[in-house]
DNA sequence: CTCGTAACTTAGGACCCCTAAC
DNA sequence: GTTAGGGGTCCTAAGTTACGAG
């Protein structure tokens, strides 16, 4: 957790600024032991041979505790190898707890060996870089408050930076890490300083999207590679060698047979139709019959070359990813504007066979391979002209600014343009998205009347009206989509708001003690399935009964009504309003409203992080964003849950143990304790050990010993729960997002300066809600958001 | 005004790769 | 060292909306 990182950090600071200089060597003072500090000091344990200033003495105790902690678990053998090693041990063990708890041994037996061969270099070589680095964070530090918010994302980023070794340093080489870790620092340093911050400049005039750009053109796919000869495919029985364009789809076919696509009818028809079109005459009077064909062969040869990149070596698998990185260098970037822009898809689609969602009547069309011939550029007159590939030309060369793609083709299978556009986290993507969010916002301030006026509508006379008032009930309750007609045959049947038919809801005036419920069941975006029943008012219900009246199911519900209408009269309401803008409207308001609702302060991180995400889902649910179950959920269920319960019995057992030494310490009289000390071997020597070294008396160090049991139990026992609850913690959100998709709502709903000044507000690091991806995709966000910013 | 389509956003699944746990 | 799991990225399909032609 990020949030405890920055300790362990000044922790190892510190102690390795003890390892040198002696007298302030121990001053190490967690918050948890304050208390237990002052009442020691209070007690016996105030015998000490030399004139030790108070506070190093309780310092010295304290040490002396842990050590007496570690004395039971860990077997320190003091007798033979003397108190080099013990102190090594000892310095391990606090640089990896700040507050003295003893961890589990099993990964730090490790690592003591890992140091032991060369304790000197260990400690040492480490201390300079390290130091280096802290002072270069400061300097950061004050270099961000200086000038304040516009270092501020600098800042963070450094943070993050500097964290991150303290929980991977312990294997591999120091230099190595180090040296990667410096890489990354420059790296990081080197983006931030080139982001463009766009957001600070002035805006373009209407409709004009850049002045200059200039680009390499799209990456085309490799060529086909025909199949070795010893794979075949056969036809009845009979190798039938094919030519390379009708081999090249029946390879495509065989890659799918392990998906369930090639079983569907409609799948396998439309791929033969199209097939066979790349045959041969001959082959075409051959081939009559899917079921005669035997892609055997191919879809072996297939899986062994996946299962081969899969084994591939390390060394292997590093070309390749350089290679690729060679080709997003080149390609993957543009020039707009002076900037250098991360393109979103700068390769073309490959030839493939087409993947529909749900019932598509087109699945299983072949996508052809795109030709330069089939390519529209767009740049800069000025600019260099991106050159095709060799021996082609391109359709078109176009410079045309009012438009952002780069590149487009027109696709066969559904005959629409594809385009080649920015990344997520360019200028002319970002500035649109926040744009999208102001309107929404603007949304907030005329909701109200925009509501009375439809539920006024609800009564007009005009059929139309009342359509529209309903439709627009749903859209702003329910955040259906607008839902525009769909041309039939071309497409799976999904419907949205104004394109509902009677067959998709059913009225019921009573539904579970409720009354007016209507009950949605229909296929959405993706054909994913909206189901749900909601209680309406009155007069939606009885509007829905009119407009169902003397109607089939198949009819649609709102037959006076379509998106171009409803828009034209959202639009009149207020600049800019459409029906997706109340998605994002409602979507934003809701997770504001959920965060307020759902979030303590005083909450830990991972319970802040539940209530993020709570949030989070509920606007998922409203948005309808589903997944498909992990294939291994209920497994990776269970396996938690086998977690928790073997934690639940730990727990048990580490109360008992904790009562029982809570036990021993009260019941028992000094001369007993005295007895059960001194019963161990162990503790005796630990006893002489420290009175030796540490100049404290034997009866400060039985108390020590004593406290130390029941502290240590406490503590595990505190562990044990706090570890229980990150678990029980981690199993609610993983069980309530079994069938939810968090991140489409993240991506394109939720107004990031929400979650920012959440994140301010609450303390929460930025980085446990917004990968990298996000964080740059929003990093206009995350620049201009103050913590009181209010959607 | 209707219709078609260009342009752009939103969407879920596949797949890859890193990390934590064993 | 291996592997399972999950986050992150890639991919491209499927929506919405604006706009221009007829």
């Amino acid at each position: 957790m990020a949030d405890d990182s920055s300790s362990p950090k000044a922790t190892g600071k510190e102690l390795r600024d003890d390892s040198c200089s002696n007298g302030d060597a121990l001053v190490l003072k967690p918050k948890k032991m304050k208390a237990k500090e002052k009442s020691l000091q209070s007690g016996k344990a105030k015998t000490h041979k030399k004139s030790l200033k108070s506070s190093e003495y309780e310092n010295r105790l304290l040490f002396a505790i842990n050590i007496m902690k570690t004395s039971k678990k860990e077997s320190m053998d003091f007798e033979d190898s003397g108190d080099r090693r013990v102190q090594l041990d000892v310095k391990e063990e606090l640089k990896e707890d700040p507050d003295f708890v003893v961890q589990g041994k099993g990964k730090k037996r490790k690592r003591k060996t890992d140091h032991r061969d060369g304790p000197s270099s260990t400690s040492e070589a480490p201390l300079p870089k390290k130091k280096k680095k802290v002072v270069k964070e400061e300097g950061q530090m004050n270099l961000g408050t200086e000038k304040k918010k516009k270092n501020e994302v600098k800042v963070k980023v450094k943070k993050e930076e500097g964290d991150r070794p303290v929980s991977v340093k312990k294997k591999k080489s120091k230099e190595e890490i180090e040296a990667a870790r410096a890489l990354k620092l420059k790296k990081k340093e080197e983006e931030e300083k080139q982001r463009w911050r766009w957001w600070e400049e002035e805006k373009y005039e209407h409709g004009i999207k850049w002045k200059f750009l200039e680009h390499k053109g799209p990456y085309f796919p490799p060529e086909y590679q025909p199949l070795p000869d010893d794979v075949k495919f056969y036809y009845n029985g009979k190798a039938v060698k094919l030519n390379p364009p009708a081999e090249e789809g029946a390879l495509y076919f065989a890659q799918m047979l392990d998906h369930e696509y090639t079983t569907k009818e409609v799948f396998r028809n439309n791929f033969f139709r199209d097939w066979r079109k790349d045959m041969t005459l001959e082959e075409k009077q051959l081939i009559k019959d899917l079921n005669k064909c035997d892609f055997g062969e191919l879809l072996v040869m297939h899986k062994q070359r996946v299962e081969a990149r899969k084994n591939m070596s390390k060394e292997e698998k590093q070309v390749i990813k350089e290679a690729n990185q060679k080709i997003v260098e080149e390609y993957g970037f543009c020039v707009l504007d002076q900037h250098r822009e991360r393109i979103g898809n700068f390769k073309i689609e490959p030839p493939a066979l087409f993947r529909g969602r749900g019932d598509h009547p087109k699945q299983g069309m072949l996508k052809k391979r795109i030709q330069p011939e089939d390519v529209i550029i767009n740049c800069s007159k000025d600019s260099y002209i991106p050159e095709p590939p060799a021996g082609h030309r391109w359709k078109e060369v176009r410079h045309d600014n009012t438009v952002t793609w780069l590149a487009s083709w027109t696709e066969n299978v559904q005959g629409s343009c594809k385009y080649v556009m920015l990344n997520a986290n360019s200028k002319l993507k970002g500035e649109k998205d926040w744009e999208k969010y102001e309107v929404a916002r603007r949304l907030k301030l005329c909701v109200d009347a925009i509501r009375a006026q439809y539920l006024e509508d609800l009564k007009s006379k005009q059929m139309g009206t009342r359509q529209r008032a309903v439709a627009f009930y749903f859209i702003d309750k329910l955040a259906l989509r607008a839902g525009n007609e769909k041309e039939e045959g071309e497409t799976a049947d999904t419907v949205g708001c104004c394109s509902l038919r009677v067959e998709h809801i059913t009225l019921h005036d009573t539904l579970d003690g409720e009354k007016c419920v209507v009950e949605f069941d229909f296929l959405g975006k993706d054909c994913i399935r909206y189901y749900n029943k909601v209680p309406v008012i009155k007069r939606v219900f009885k509007n829905l009964k009119l407009f169902m009246e003397k109607k089939q199911g198949g009819d649609d519900l709102f037959d006076r009504l379509n998106t171009q209408l409803l828009n034209k009269h959202l639009s009149s309401l207020m600049a800019g309003l459409t029906a997706k803008v109340f998605r994002t409207y409602n979507a934003s308001i809701t997770l504001q409203q959920q965060l307020q609702k759902l979030t303590n302060k005083t909450d830990n991180v991972a319970e802040k992080l539940l209530s993020y995400n709570r949030a989070n889902r509920a606007v998922a649910i409203l948005c309808n964003h589903q997944r498909a179950p992990p294939k291994t959920f209920d497994q990776s269920m269970a396996n938690l849950q086998a977690k928790i319960d073997s934690r639940k019995e730990q727990l048990a057992l580490a109360k008992k143990e904790l009562k029982q030494a809570k036990k021993d310490s009260k019941g028992s009289s000094d001369n007993k304790l005295l007895a059960s000390v001194y019963h161990s071997r162990r503790l005796q020597r630990a006893i002489y050990f420290f009175s030796q070294h540490l100049y404290i008396s034997d009866v400060s160090l039985i108390a020590v010993c004593v406290f130390s049991l029941v502290d240590k139990k406490k503590k595990a026992v505190q562990r044990c729960e706090e570890q229980l609850l990150r678990m029980e913690v981690q199993a609610t959100d993983k069980e309530e997002n079994k069938q939810i998709a968090l991140s489409t709502s993240k991506l394109n709903y939720l107004d990031p300066r929400i979650s920012v000044a959440w994140c301010k507000n609450i303390e929460v690091p930025l980085d446990k809600i917004y990968n990298k991806t996000l964080r740059d995709k929003f990093a206009w966000a995350i620049d201009m958001t103050e913590n009181d910013f209010v959607f």
